[in-house]
DNA sequence: CGAAATCATTAAAACGTGTCAATCGGCATC
DNA sequence: GATGCCGATTGACACGTTTTAATGATTTCG
């Protein structure tokens, strides 16, 4: 294993190794000639720079940290593009890590975030534990949530899922339903208690009693988890709509209820949130809530630049964005 | 921005720095008592190592890349995982990247790993110019194939796409049909023109000509490539059967059809590849063939890891895999 | 009881880059 | 012709960790 370095740059193009550090850094600074000189020693040798050396002088890395519930909901996917977007203009790099809706394993990628001190977090929390974030801060690292607002001394880009749980509920309620399931994941996932309160509400605005909505709790946000809420449902009689957290969830319950002959929406409307792509798809075209992933991503990746490059006057925001109802087949009579 | 070394670490422990490195990497060497001394004084401070640091010194780090084609596509996503199962136990990290198809990006890519200076890379190539993985594997990085089969001086795990293209196509034919479409991304990606090659020995098989099967090219490898393909389907006129390269074209290719009144599988028979969660779910239950994708990353970190960490007495492995025909109603008369 | 051996700890030298004060050379001004 | 000035380049040090050879402390054995 040969390790070309700066200095071997330098001897090849006849210059100091300072010199070579001011090509890769601040071109300006240096000679059209001597530059041109370096960049062909540079090619010709196949020299890649050390990121660690540079880091650990530089004090951060050009990386920023993206943490996710789930890298396997295209929902994420979808943010995921839009931070890359972004981050790839200005030349740095994203780390993207998936905590799977585990403390445990978020507490791990913020670990190896800190250790590789990358510029900035974008995180969607697990819970609202913010002591390890804070830490973080603490330790100089720029913190915005996705998917998750914040109160003022932090950066966020939300959509409001009290308002997406009212929409969903109050669609289903107009179409005739009383008797109400909300499937979702364990109430410490924000999404999913916000979106649950957005449907008391619902209820609470159409005059029916809280007890109108059965809560069936599923530990994963998948489309696994969307089946075991169905059997769920099956044994306990169903209700005349189910309204699901997300999408993945909705499909799980969909093809679930159908392998049991039970027909959407005839004999049960279904509502799921997110409008992943799939969901337009399905057996039975999925209603969904819809939300600009795409911009949530991108938003949140621009705010957290602007903190990292001028942490003294940046004035910490939150962003709402509102979602929006779509109506398709398995939720109209 | 305090910066909390493993100076300040042995300062409030009252031992050396040397002792603290120690600590963290060989705790057996150091005395329990002195061991659970300088244990309480990273705690009190917050200390987390520097990876930079010890990236530099130890001259690689402590992380894999993964490079793929698409992180939009269950099936990478599905290897990822695999990956990241097999990476974690080790407490290594995975650095996810996404070529998106583009050579352009993935060279953007592997140079960003290269800086890095990661352990080893497992990379899906999006073409056949191994040039670039060449000049990393000089410079002492593993590299290990994936869903890429290779010759002998680099391990590779893949799944037999010919096999894959014929079992497809054959179907289709034993299924009457006469006249084929294959819908797929651009030929340099090797799984589209492999899988283009088994379909051609498929019809050899059957004793129809190589003109039976017209090809249809699109951009990228997703919904909307399938929808584009619908288009060119519909004016130029409807095959018997279409055979796409993956389960996403061929679900943008059913959404299109399906909005243009075409009914499959009466009208025409549709098989994907990938056998992703969403095709068994589709308004069409999709035929598809099925990969053993987790298995393909699992196994696939092993040979690269077993090669990081014993480059001299490591043997290049290949290893091919067999896919599965998986029949639902979207080919089923 | 002394010497040897074992064990725990330390001090110092790297790793490759970025930074900054210092130097050099060329040029214009007086 | 001396002086000052400015841009280009240099040299040396620092970043935080790991490692190795050496030191100090303690035990074992003859």
């Amino acid at each position: 294993m040969v390790t070309v370095g700066i200095k071997e740059v330098a001897r090849r193009a006849g210059v100091s190794p300072g010199t070579v550090s001011n090509v890769l850094n601040r071109p300006e600074r240096v000679a059209p000639a001597t530059r041109t000189r370096v960049e062909e020693a540079i090619r010709d040798l196949g020299f890649v720079r050390n990121g660690s050396a540079s880091t650990l002088r530089a004090g951060q890395s050009r990386a920023i940290g993206l943490v996710v519930l789930d890298v396997g909901n295209p929902f994420f996917v979808a943010v995921a593009r839009g931070v890359e977007d972004v981050v790839s203009d200005r030349d740095h790099a994203v780390i993207l890590c998936n905590s799977g809706e585990s403390p445990a394993k978020q507490a791990r990628n913020l670990r190896v975030l800190a250790e590789q001190r990358v510029r900035g977090v974008l995180i969607t929390p697990v819970d609202d534990d913010t002591s390890v974030l804070r830490r973080l801060r603490d330790r100089g690292v720029a913190v915005v949530y996705v998917d998750h607002p914040a109160s003022g001394d932090v950066c966020s880009v939300a959509v409001d899922d009290v308002a997406g749980g009212d929409l969903a509920t109050s669609h289903l309620l107009a179409g005739g339903a009383r008797r109400l399931a909300f499937v979702s994941g364990p109430p410490a996932i924000r999404q999913c208690s916000d979106r649950r309160r957005g449907a008391l509400r619902a209820l609470e605005t159409a005059g029916l009693p809280a007890d109108a909505l059965t809560d069936i709790v599923v530990p994963e946000m998948n489309a696994h988890g969307g089946r075991l809420a169905a059997e769920t449902l099956l044994s306990d009689g169903l209700p005349d709509a189910v309204f699901c957290a997300n999408d993945l969830l909705a499909l799980g319950v969909l093809r679930a209820l159908s392998q049991a002959g039970v027909q959407v929406p005839r004999d049960v409307a279904l509502i799921g949130y997110d409008d992943i792509e799939f969901s337009s798809a399905a057996a039975v075209p999925l209603s969904s809530i819809r939300q600009p992933m795409y911009q949530l991503g991108k938003l949140a990746t621009e705010l957290l630049l602007e903190e990292c490059d001028d942490p003294a006057g940046h004035a910490h925001q939150q962003i709402m964005f509102q979602p929006e109802l779509v109506v398709r087949e398995s939720s109209s009579p």
